[in-house]
DNA sequence: TTTAATACCTAAGCGTTTTAGGTATATTTG
DNA sequence: CAAATATACCTAAAACGCTTAGGTATTAAA
């Protein structure tokens, strides 16, 4: 992408679907995991741990620790909450494509 | 959409696109646009005029005022920095729901 | 004649992200 | 072995883009 940014609202989502494929994750492993999948998507440590931590507050994930070695982690994971704002999510992104679709009168998508 | 509002980023992309397909627009009509072909797509004055303002600055649109009757109305056309920003602004969008597609492990479209 | 639509605009506030740091441990490399 | 890089967490100021909530004025509809 020229503009290095992703959309900004979409990290959100990119958080729940990760953890609704991994059952859980640590925030580290979550910068990692965008990186390896989707190159051009740079996530931030400065915009991911503000935004867990809204996750978290909103109910959407809990948290706890874990030591591994002398290092610790702090892993996540959806709740009931979580779950459905997940595909609540996921739903509100294949909107916004279909109705961009709609005004620039193109497929966004080759496959 | 659930959510009232579309994803952040992606206004200036619809102005430049609906200005590729129009030549020339004045800032009520994009709105009304938007809102006969994308109705869950809300794009409301407040953030509508600012972002002209901002395009124009950028040099990326110019402006010209036409009396319509008693009424003013202020026309918006593409420069030529408009329209090559306006087909990069389409890439970075396509590009954007490639990544996620990634990301997601889904299609966003059914087209 | 009041309301709604057309047509422009601004400004405060809000939420998300960028930028730019900070701490500490573990591993790699020169 | 020392220094650099990677791992792992975090915060805070500032920028950014949008929402909300106004404002003015003209024209059309109820």
């Amino acid at each position: 992408m020229r503009s290095n940014s992703l959309f900004k609202g979409s990290l959100t989502t990119i958080i729940l679907t990760l953890l609704e494929q991994n059952e859980m994750m640590y925030g580290y492993e979550i910068t990692q995991k965008v990186k390896e999948i989707a190159n051009d998507l740079k996530i931030t440590e400065g915009a991911l741990y503000p935004a867990l931590h809204k996750l978290e507050g909103d109910s959407l994930l809990t948290a706890s620790f874990k030591k591994v070695g002398n290092r610790t982690r702090k892993y996540y994971k959806l709740t009931e909450n979580g779950k459905t704002e997940s595909v609540n999510r996921l739903n509100d992104l294949k909107d916004f494509v279909e109705q961009m679709q709609l005004i620039l009168n193109t497929k966004l998508t080759t496959q």
